[in-house]
DNA sequence: TATTGTTATACTCTATAACTATA
DNA sequence: TATAGTTATAGAGTATAACAATA
């Protein structure tokens, strides 16, 4: 059988995707609590759907692959903890939109960079044009359906 | 574009393995509970990593990179569900050794042939020699500490 | 009536702390 | 005393169902 059928040794690629992504969670709250205390991954991931107008949290939600009432509970504690604020539209005061303060927009530059030290690690570690030959396949990957 | 931000600003890396990963954990939910009714994805990588001659608790734990509070809460789960059974050391009778039962064979078999589904899928997507080469790099990556 | 968001509740995953049994 | 595992408890992430306010 070909490696791609032989997956007893446990080497498949869902545990080498999963390390892959832990070692990247590591590393974001590695410096997380001292610099955006109660941040956790989860939070970063949010707020950094959030466009700078602003966005609606049915429509956050649809993104985040979540339901409205799983990412509004994000968002309360966001806002609770001055990463986001949120107001009700004037022309449908049942629509709140989510805008990330000063404090959210810093939270989601430290997350950037702690991936593109990642990034960079790996990078170094394959050599530029194996690094991003990697990053090329993966996105066809999720670009396709 | 969207009221929400497009992909080319959220495009790194933790994102691409978030999204690769999501695909063979929901490939392997698709028909999970009409053969493994209680199995999630969490109990099958736990079982596949018990070999034939089974494995205590503490190491279990150890490989996983759980607590043994957190596995030992698995294995009871998975014992109930009759994917394991687990029976003392006579030399050393604090140890339970867990061993797989012929249904958590089965299991493990169920999960690796949905995971060789996606690889097969990803590897006709790109070819065999790009999908060759994104396994190839992406253990390289886990190997490296 | 349909849609936006909230409240209430529950399940899943995993952790920390304190404990029991055995060595 | 040290180790293997258990019990008790809690926090984090997300879900479903029922609801309220607004359109």
């Amino acid at each position: 059988m070909t490696s791609v059928n032989d997956a007893s040794q446990t080497d498949h690629v869902a545990r080498l995707l999963g390390e892959a992504l832990r070692r990247v969670r590591q590393e974001i709250l590695s410096t997380s609590e001292e610099h955006f205390p109660g941040l956790r991954v989860s939070h970063y991931r949010l707020l950094e759907l959030i466009p700078p107008e602003g966005a609606r949290i049915t429509d956050l939600a649809e993104v985040a692959l979540m339901t409205k009432q799983g990412l509004g509970q994000h968002v309360d504690y966001l806002q609770k903890l001055g990463y986001t604020t949120s107001d009700r539209l004037p022309e449908d005061r049942r629509v709140r939109l989510v805008r990330r303060t000063t404090t959210g927009d810093a939270a989601v530059a430290y997350s950037h960079a702690a991936i593109a030290r990642i990034e960079q690690t790996w990078s170094t570690r394959l050599g530029p044009t194996r690094y991003a030959t990697l990053r090329q396949t993966l996105q066809e990957l999720g670009a396709t359906p």
